[in-house]
RNA sequence: GCCCCCAUCAUCUAGAGGCCUAGGAUGUCAGCCUUUCAAGCUGAAUACAGGGGUUCGAACCCCCUUGGGGGCACCA
């Protein structure tokens, strides 16, 4: 039917690089996940990827949802993928809520479609109907197994005769329809990241294109619609490479010329071994971290963090510059120097980048960003948080303390608790310091800051600074305690800062109540 | 088991036959800074899986081995 000569411009690699030279003509790539879970991480990836190569090129991002496996479909599915795809900012030019001229977007839409292609398909020898049962079907597969054959579908409803059809018809035996695949020879397709690919087609199964509940399979739907879509470039997880030359045998029966293929490397465990989970990523640690979009998102990471960490995983800018912007990805970003290798995923190096990315942040937009983290974790309302200027007056000293948005609350709770906790003699003194000296050193700050007449950060700086040198003691020895016992901690935001959030009376008080310990 | 894909520091990667005694980043370690913790700065250690070819020359091309991954459904 179709194409030998078509598809000959595809394999040469020499074509390739002048289409890297010349100005990308605007592509047409697809997000096509199937509501079956929530967005996976991964799945992020291979929608970036479309979506930048879209952006890349002056095209189109389409949005497509595979829900023709009823059986797995979850209501909330959907809206988590719409959802996370939004967070990120990978909006699509078509698809669900936005429309198109290519639509409707849901493949529970289009069956009609499917049928009649797969008629034709029958009609035209490509492929038939099959009535074998599941149970039929697994007692084939158990005997292959048994006599260690070659374990796959025996095509006997292939070669049934047209009345041995006929009776089962008659009978109103459910069916199938499958693709009648070549026996022998072989198949050669182009991937755009790995080249040339050749099967062998005895390799290959006799796919079912049309389920018994008449609902279409993948690998016939995806070929329709990215044909009806006029989509260009399909750039999808490695796991579908196997089923390109089943998708190749579909387009040269519909006589159709396929896309550009272009296999993402899947991405695997951060320790290298296996791919990562659907579930949950085991760090070396051997702590989890979540595999959900929605789930970074509740953990306080950044969308444009996220997004700059992703485009790292299989393709590189320059291979020098790490902190990117979109708009610099955009640029840059090529199918042709994407990887063909699978990576790990590479936890610390997020954690790392999305510091990086708060620590950019304007106070305000660390502010505003924080608000809805703290309020949930302090029990505080967000509005009134909104409005503290202790917040404010702590925001640049916890910017830079923090690699997550949920990283804030446990370094500046001490705030908002209605009380801290008493410290002890053990807490309260630093080394080398007895615990007599200690309390001469608070009893002297006490008196000093209780008489402070303005509490802001340089004056309670200029002051302690003072008494460090009146008392010819070490800073340490004179800060530490102070720390300790306003905040309940030893590790905090720096103290001067702190001390102004927390006010002038509450840290007297609580000044006093450590003198009281080491006292009494 | 069969088929396909892949192979540069622990990890993400740069590298299109000479620019490579292999570059950047994360992580690790050390130093500086310092009121704690961070951040920042400086420095250090760590890689072309192994073996054969091809070539004047190979991390880059070919083959084999090994290792890793994916697929073999009326799931996508």
């Amino acid at each position: 039917m179709l194409c030998g000569q078509e598809r000959n411009c595809e394999s040469s690699d020499t074509v390739l690089k002048k289409e890297v030279q010349m100005t990308p003509t605007p592509a047409r790539v697809r997000f096509a996940p199937s509501p079956t879970g929530y967005f996976h991480i991964g799945g992020a990836r291979t929608a970036l990827f479309n979506w930048l190569y879209a952006r890349h090129t002056g095209g189109k991002f389409i949005l497509r949802i595979e829900d023709t496996d009823r059986k797995r479909f979850h209501s909330d599915a959907l809206q988590d993928h719409l959802q996370g795809l939004r967070w990120l900012g990978l909006q699509w030019d078509e698809g669900p809520e936005v429309g198109g001229d290519y639509g409707p977007y849901f493949q529970s839409q289009r069956l009609h479609f499917y049928q009649e292609w797969a008629d034709w398909l029958i009609e035209q020898g490509a492929a038939y109907r099959c009535y074998c049962t599941t149970d039929e079907l697994n007692e084939m597969r158990d005997r292959q197994r048994a006599t260690k054959q070659k374990v796959g579908y025996d095509r006997r409803c292939r070669w049934l005769s047209p009345a041995e059809r006929a009776a089962r018809e008659a009978a109103g035996k459910s069916w199938v329809v499958r693709l009648a695949v070549p026996l022998e020879g072989e198949v050669t397709f182009h991937d755009a990241i790995r080249g040339d690919i050749t099967y062998a087609n005895a390799q290959l199964q006799d796919a079912v294109l049309i389920k018994s509940d008449r609902w279409p399979t993948y690998h016939l739907a995806n070929v329709i619609d990215d044909k009806m879509m006029k989509i260009t470039h399909i750039m999808r997880g490695d796991e579908w490479l196997s089923s390109v030359p089943l998708h190749w045998h579909l387009y040269q029966a519909f006589g159709w010329r396929p896309p550009v293929w272009a296999h993402l490397p899947v991405i695997l465990n951060p320790s290298g071994k296996g791919k990562v989970s659907k579930r949950a990523i085991q760090t070396p640690s051997g702590a989890t971290i979540p595999v959900f979009v929605h789930e970074y998102q509740k953990m306080g990471y950044l969308s444009p963090a996220v997004v700059n960490f992703l485009t790292g995983i299989g393709w590189a800018l320059d291979g020098e510059t790490e902190i990117y912007d979109r708009e610099t990805a955009i640029a840059a970003f090529d199918i042709h120097n994407i990887q063909a290798s699978p990576g790990a995923f590479p936890t610390d190096k997020l954690e790392w980048m999305n510091g990086m990315y708060i620590r950019q942040m304007s106070t305000e937009a660390l502010l505003s960003a924080l608000v809805p983290f703290l309020s949930e974790q302090l029990g505080v309302e967000a509005e009134t948080l909104g409005h503290d200027p202790r917040l404010r007056l702590l925001a640049p000293a916890i910017r830079e303390r923090i690699k997550t948005l949920r990283d804030a609350a446990p370094l500046i709770d001490f705030i908002w608790a209605e009380d801290v906790p008493i410290p002890t003699a053990k807490d309260l003194v630093p080394r080398k310091t007895t615990p007599e000296q200690t309390r001469v050193i608070l009893a002297a700050i006490i008196e000093r800051l209780q008489h402070l007449c303005e509490w802001s950060e340089p004056t309670i700086e200029t002051a302690l600074r003072a008494l460090v040198g009146e008392l010819g003691v070490k800073a340490g020895q004179l800060f530490n305690p102070i720390r300790v016992a306003v905040t309940g901690k030893d590790v905090t935001p720096p103290l001067f800062v702190t001390l102004a959030a927390v006010g002038q009376d509450v840290t007297v008080q609580r000044l006093q109540r450590a003198l009281a310990v080491l006292t009494g």
